[in-house]
DNA sequence: CTGTTAGCGCATTCAT
DNA sequence: ATGAATGCGCTAACAG
């Protein structure tokens, strides 16, 4: 029996609901498709005059392309997948904001996926991005699941570490060391004449890079303070904010009552305690030093101002996007770790 | 003259890097592509024994479906886009996170744009996204350039304005009215006794969300201070931060010595505004007091205390999730905008 | 510089 | 419940 096969397909196909095509921008330009595309993606190889009238029509027509047809012709999906601890951490918000200024003029879009903090989570939000094939990977640290790392390498794309350190990246590392940020910061406090310093904040689990502080803290200690008992007090669970911090000031006093300064994970907990201590009347840094990290803006504002370690927040995201944007265009990268360093901020509460 | 079509094909053909396909996963189950394309998307479709096959030959051949393909094919994206003013504006960020945690779950993927509070690069980062095809908007605000509305509603998927509201909305809302938040605080603050509030604050041109809470403050004193000149402190351009804050105090203090209470446009600046106030020895409330908008987490930490307006900023976010997951799997929604509110949170500064 | 041809991997349609 | 055929819209490869 005969086949009228266009006559079955026209009935009941597939509805063409993406509208206007590149064909019909070329229809209306009167070019083949391809030239279409080649105008679009490399105007250079095309004449002024095809140009200009492909542009006429893209024009008329209202003609948006259709990136996943795109996607799956040229195998680039022109998409960079981000996946960072916590979106509402201000401090990675600024990094996702510096990639994203990069990449899009260049055309690159954003997924972005979070992980609450858990490897394992880690493991899934890349996993489930696998998918869609991203042209690149961003993610924050560099410790990661045995799967998650297999992922990223399997995906054969480029993949930036960031926001620690690592003799052994993945692939690109943009990033600093917590440890030597802490360590520094433990060396200034004991030239300023502190003698028995501690150590407090949130550390959750999957939280490397602050554990990595914590590691610096004791380093630091046994170096600056030999034979001196360690003084870490520290919760694993919980969201790291100011509240978080008042309550660690008040049981951390209880402790560890000789303390005379605290350098705390994060500057989120060290200023919750220095407001905590203006309630409390304990006199910062007098009675009681107070150091942060990160130095969020509030570091500044405070008073007494908050002694804290600044990191290139944003700096990380532009950085990791060049780089990205460069390996994706099949450049070779030379520098593939670049150590943004970390600056300490002398303040008044320490 | 004979095509040799096949062997022209041969040399040189598109490199199939996308390794593991459908076919090869139906191969190894001994099935067709179409039944694990069905066993994957509805395995209720297909008996548990076949199923079990397709689901070892999976793991056996370690398949990535292809989402690309599946968009093409099915004109289904599975992703939705997210548009915002500022990422590490630690308010919406949370928003943010609140709808991830609500589609990442249900295998939407977040594309994330901001546009710096300026209409045209939301129309801009709008247009960009068309070729994604979300199958979704999530936007902050009801206010847009004429090319932007026209973008989201030529794109014929659900569409969530937020954050502010609007009685004719593109499609669905979830926000609350910034306008009547304010008057709400210029009221409490003339209940308490309040004679001459100023409003201070960043509101650059296209922060239409901060103008609305200006204009609430214009009412609100029209109705609770006839007669009395308006005492509106504004700076249009800058970035919304503490340390603006601090230099808002002094000039308006400058400019209006007689005000006896301010209404900041964000709890950022109230809150900077507080700190210099103790750095300036002016007592707050007894000199001036101050309010604030936002409720973040540092308002309750500061001493004394802000009184500001809290939103429910995440479930804004995981609401707007919903009802896109709702309106993307084709049920309609009853109720196409939601009203969230907005809490005064009466405490010391005012 | 431009056109022709084929195929990327999947889901939809229809048949069985 | 499963299979076969077709096309989604675009770009790679090659020819001219």
């Amino acid at each position: 029996m005969t086949k009228p096969i266009r006559l079955r397909a026209k009935r009941g196909t597939r509805r063409k609901l993406s509208s206007v095509t590149m064909m019909d921008v070329a229809a209306q330009a009167g070019v083949s498709a391809q030239t279409v595309s080649r105008a679009l993606s490399a105007p250079e190889t095309v004449t002024q005059e095809t140009r200009k009238r492909i542009e006429d029509a893209v024009r008329a027509t209202n003609y948006v392309p259709n990136f996943a047809a795109s996607h799956l012709a040229s195998n680039r999906s022109r998409t960079v997948a981000a996946i960072i601890p916590s979106i509402s951490s201000s401090i990675f918000a600024e990094t996702i904001q510096g990639l994203n200024e990069t990449l899009l003029p260049k055309g690159y879009q954003l997924f972005l996926g979070h992980t609450d903090y858990r490897p394992d989570r880690e493991e899934a939000v890349i996993k489930s991005f696998m998918g869609r094939k991203p042209d690149g990977f961003f993610v924050i640290g560099t410790r990661h699941t045995r799967g998650a790392v297999n992922l990223l390498k399997q995906a054969r794309v480029p993949v930036v570490e960031s926001w620690d350190w690592t003799s052994r990246p993945i692939d690109l590392l943009v990033g600093f060391s917590n440890r030597m940020a802490t360590e520094t910061m433990v060396s200034y406090l004991a030239n300023r004449g502190y003698q028995r310093p501690s150590f407090a904040g949130i550390v959750r689990p999957g939280d490397y890079r602050a554990a990595e502080r914590r590691d610096g803290y004791e380093n630091a200690m046994s170096r600056c303070f030999p034979g001196q008992p360690l003084r870490i007090h520290i919760v694993s669970d919980g969201e790291v904010t100011l509240h978080a911090g008042a309550e660690l000031l008040t049981s951390l006093r209880a402790a560890h009552p000789d303390t005379d300064v605290v350098i705390f994970s994060s500057d989120l907990p060290a200023s919750g305690a220095l407001l905590a201590c203006r309630r409390l009347g304990i006199d910062v840094p007098g009675e009681l030093a107070i150091a942060g990290f990160g130095d969020y803006e509030l570091a500044a504002e405070l008073q007494p101002s908050l002694t804290t370690v600044a990191v290139p927040t944003k700096e990380i995201g532009r950085l990791a996007g060049r780089l990205l944007l460069k390996s994706m265009q099949g450049e070779s990268v030379d520098e593939k770790s670049v150590d943004v360093g970390f600056e300490l901020k002398a303040r008044e509460s320490a």
